[in-house]
Formats: structure tokens, sequence, C-alpha cells
DNA sequence: CGGCTAATTGACCGGCCGGCCAGTCAGGGT
DNA sequence: ACCCTGACTGGCCGGCCGGTCAATTAGCCG
């Protein structure tokens, strides 16, 4: 009687689970995730992960494909998004970066684990978009809109890697002495570095 | 026979415990290590670890405590020797701390994994050393040597973060396509970074 | 030399980890 | 209506995790 009326759906199952590991494993890395409770807050047995996914190391491979694949997509239709290049656009870029980063700090959590894993897979998947990014800077160049004298995929890597750090770390420098908002940090870092990539005239 | 000729030396054993510890929890981050791996590698008994450290966590706070340590004397001891301000000192330092981290993998994994951790301790010991430079970067912009609209603290954030995130991600940008070395995305680096922070004329 | 302190050992423990398996059962194809 | 696939369950397992303890012994101090 008071048996839940058994309905079955893998797919929202795969789904659920998927959800609450990605939880879990941004919280708290691979290891340490325990697939007992990973199972309870996933309102599911543990056989039933097994089921799906193999093991808890394919099911992490899972999460992370999973979450790795949505920044792609996202970055990739930032990109097209854009338009002419001039300096206005970069800026603008360097801006939707931050923010995605902000609004997404799972993702970012995602990244640092991988990072420490030493998978280079995360970073594959971003080849594309670095390729794309740098091209256009090297046509920025060329139109003397940014300063020559700096390798494309450098002026990228700049930005990328501040704006990552700035949240993978963020309870390292929060508390540092003068340290500003995100806003006004990003505000800063835009000043330095446009002022760094243009050309003197 | 066969046995050792027993020699305690308890300060060697928790030096050979805190090296062995250091080098397996860079590696793998707390929760991947198990005692008994350690144990073996340190060649003591997993005993004798709970015996000098208590417990697990109580060496990984150790561990950390110890690295920051050589951490921070080392970049204190950095700054001191510090001379006059003026633009290059500003490009000497970035460049020793680029150095300091690409010559310390070890501590810059032990930060991430510190900081995946939500642990803010490590930030703290930067206080110090943060307060400083900014202090100098106040007193080079009312000189006029560095452009007056940007917090000082964000001139040193922005440096550190670069540097920092270019070794904890290096699995992650080291194969994007047109990516140079150490030493040539420093330079690169450091021609956006110099050309921001200066006033125009 | 005797005795105390602490370093060191190895046996041992309870717990729980990831994973497996036999079996049940819902739902769609025919 | 039947059946078969695969979603799903509960119980179980071997192993090993971090940690404890009693016993042994090296080193030091008086």
């Amino acid at each position: 009687m008071n048996q839940k009326t058994q309905i079955r759906d893998p797919e929202l199952t795969r789904a659920r689970i998927l959800e609450a590991a990605e939880a879990l494993f941004v919280e708290q890395g691979f290891s340490a995730v325990k697939l007992s409770e990973l199972a309870r807050s996933a309102e599911v047995t543990k056989s039933l992960i097994h089921h799906h996914f193999g093991s808890k190391e394919q099911l992490w491979e899972a999460v992370k494909n999973r979450a790795f694949e949505r920044y792609f997509t996202a970055q990739m239709a930032m990109l097209e998004e854009a338009g002419e290049p001039d300096a206005a656009l970069l800026r603008r870029s360097v801006e939707a970066y931050f923010h995605f980063l902000r609004d997404n700090p799972g993702v970012v959590r995602l990244f640092a684990w991988t990072h420490l894993e030493g998978d280079s897979h995360c970073g594959e998947l971003d080849n594309q978009l670095v390729g794309a990014g740098a091209e256009w800077v090297r046509q920025a160049q060329m139109r003397g809109l940014l300063r020559k004298d700096i390798n494309p995929t450098h002026v990228i890597a700049v930005f990328v890697m501040t704006c990552t750090q700035w949240f993978e770390a963020k309870c390292h420098h929060q508390n540092w002495p003068g340290m500003g908002s995100d806003e006004a940090f990003l505000e800063d870092f835009l000043k330095i570095f446009m002022e760094g990539v243009v050309p003197r005239e």
C-alpha cells in the first residue's frame, strides 16, 4: 500500500544520477565521493548507478564530459555571435568569459579537479575555441588594431587564465587587503589588458 | 642477524614521513592518499605515522603548513632584497615570481588542492606580502611611475593569478595551437602587463 | 648501572568502500 | 496474450581503509 507506484524512466534516472554526481564531484572531487552517499543523494540504489554507468570512474568521466560539453557549446555560441574585429569586441569577449565563469562555478571547479589529475582532455576541447580566438587576434593585428609583437595565442591565454584563476582561487585572495569585488577587479584587469594589447600611437 | 641495527632518530623519522607525505599529497590530494601507501613510501610503519602526527588530517595540515612556510619565507626574502621602486623592479618581481613557481611545482599543486578545499589559510599568509606589494605600487603611482587609476592590490593580483594559473593548468593549455614555452609566454605577458600599468605620456 | 621516557613494532579492529549477483518486475514489440 | 529485454532491488562480499593497543626496545639522564 505504501509502496510507491513503480514507474520506470531510465533517462530520468540517468539524469538524476548525473545531476547528483556532478554536485558531489564538483564539491569534493573524485576520490572523496562515496557511492553510498551519491546513491542517497540521487535517491537511487547503489546498484543502479553501476547498472547505468559501470563504475565510479566511468561515471566521473560521464560527468566531466557532460559539463565540458556544456562549456564548449556555450563558448562556441558566444564566439559565433561575435561581430567585426575591433578593440571593443576583445573587451566584450573578456567580459563575457568572466561572467560565464562567475555564473558557472561548477565548471570552474571541475576544471580545477581535472587539472590536478593531469587530464588534458578538457584542454583539447578548447583547441577550436582558442584557435578561432587567436585567428581573430591575428587579423586585428594585421589591421593595426592590436600590437603586432605578441603571439596571438598568448593574448587569449592571458585573459583566460586571469579570469579562471580569479574564480578558482577565490578563497585564497578574497581577503587580501584592498581587494575589490568581481566587477571592480574585472574593470581594473581590463584597464591593464586593453592598454597592454593596443598599439602605441 | 639480518635485522638492521636499530637506530632511533625521531626527527629524521618525522622528516621522512613529511617528505614522503608531501610527495604523495602533492600528487594525489588528501583523500586519494592511503596511509598504507605512505608508510611503504616513507619506509616506516603506519603506527609510526599516527604516533608522530596523530591522524591523517593532522599530517595533511602539517605538510601544508611546512610547504606554505617555505613559500612565505622565500617570497619575503625576495621582497626584502627589492630596491628602489621603478618599472624595472615590477618587471623583475613578476619574473622572480614566475620562476619561483616554475621551480616549485609542488607548492603550486598544494595551493590548488587547498583552493578546492576552500581553505583560506594559505591566502592569509599572503596578506603581508600582498600588502607590502600593493604599498609599493601605491608609491610608484604617486611618483608617476605607474598609472594612478588602478587599485594597487589588483595590480599584484593580476600578475600573481596569471603566473599561478599558467602552472596550475599547464596540462590544459600546453597543447593549445600556437602556445609557446614558459619563457615565451612570460615575455608576452610582460609586454601586455608592463604596457598596461605604466602611464600614457 | 638502573630506570624512565618515548620511539617503534606488528597484530588487530570495526567499518565501510566499490562492486557483484541472483532475482524481480515493468513495459514495449509482436 | 505472451515474452523478452533491461531497469531496478537488496543482500552480500572481499578487501582495505584509518586507527588502536599492548608489548618491545633504544636512548638518555641521574
